[in-house]
DNA sequence: ACCCAGGTGTTTC
DNA sequence: GAAACACATGGG
């Protein structure tokens, strides 16, 4: 069986480091972060990019404009309405608890996980991204990618879904060394793989895990 | 005319 | 608990 870790040695070079989370501040990435929930990345770019002209991204500039506004600014990467309130309760309620996001990472890393769940529109693997990516914690996220190439791999019997969230965390963290810039990088290439390789419809060939000659998948 | 995308919350059994 | 549904735009 394919380990966790050797999955991510392959990977690295074939794909190379894939430079996640693009952003240019830390207050970016959580944007970003929520505007991607179930949306392409595409479509983000383009909301973020809005975003930016009109000098919104910022918790501050976030706290004062208009729900209506926001929406109309980030219209682009869909489920737009659910999305401006999750902004702008993300930017309030750091602004009142925390003053500052730095604040809110240096607590220990339960702490301001469990703080960010309580977020509505903050699910766990939106909490991961922001605690991994920006606030530069050991913490692995968990997307429906990693959970099909696990499942796959034989990581997990089967094909797991959000419910095993924690499951999965376990036991790939388990396996991989606890440090964010690497576990940031494992979830990044991660996502490459699957796009290239791991799709829903299987489509194995020249699958560089199985050049490799390891056994996979386990439902052949 | 479908299916997919760097999910989450609510409702209903 | 677990299904089923709502949320919405844009690309293949």
């Amino acid at each position: 069986m394919l380990s966790p870790l050797k999955a991510y040695e392959i990977w690295f070079r074939c794909y190379g480091p894939q430079g996640w989370w693009p952003a240019d501040s830390t207050e970016e990435i959580c944007v970003g972060a929520i505007l991607t929930q179930n949306t392409s990345w595409r479509n983000v770019e383009e909301a973020i990019a809005a975003l930016k002209k009109r000098g919104w991204l910022s918790l501050k500039a976030l706290c004062e404009i208009r729900e209506e506004e926001l929406c109309e600014a980030i219209r682009p990467c869909g489920f737009y309405r659910q999305k401006a309130r999750y902004l702008k309760e993300f930017a309030i309620s750091i602004e009142r608890g925390f003053k500052t996001l730095d604040a809110l990472f240096e607590k220990p890393l339960k702490e301001a996980r469990n703080w960010l769940l309580n977020r509505t529109g903050i699910g766990e693997e939106t909490a991961d991204s922001i605690l991994c990516y920006a606030g530069r914690h050991p913490i692995l996220v968990i997307d429906n990618y990693t959970l099909r190439i696990g499942g796959r791999l034989g990581w997990w019997p089967g094909e797991w879904d959000k419910r095993q969230y924690a499951a999965a965390q376990r036991l790939l963290m388990d396996n991989l060394p606890k440090d964010a810039t690497i576990l940031g990088e494992w979830h990044a290439l991660a996502v490459a793989h699957a796009k290239a390789h791991c799709k829903k419809k299987p489509s194995c060939g020249s699958c560089p895990l199985l050049i490799k000659g390891q056994t996979h998948p386990p439902s052949d």
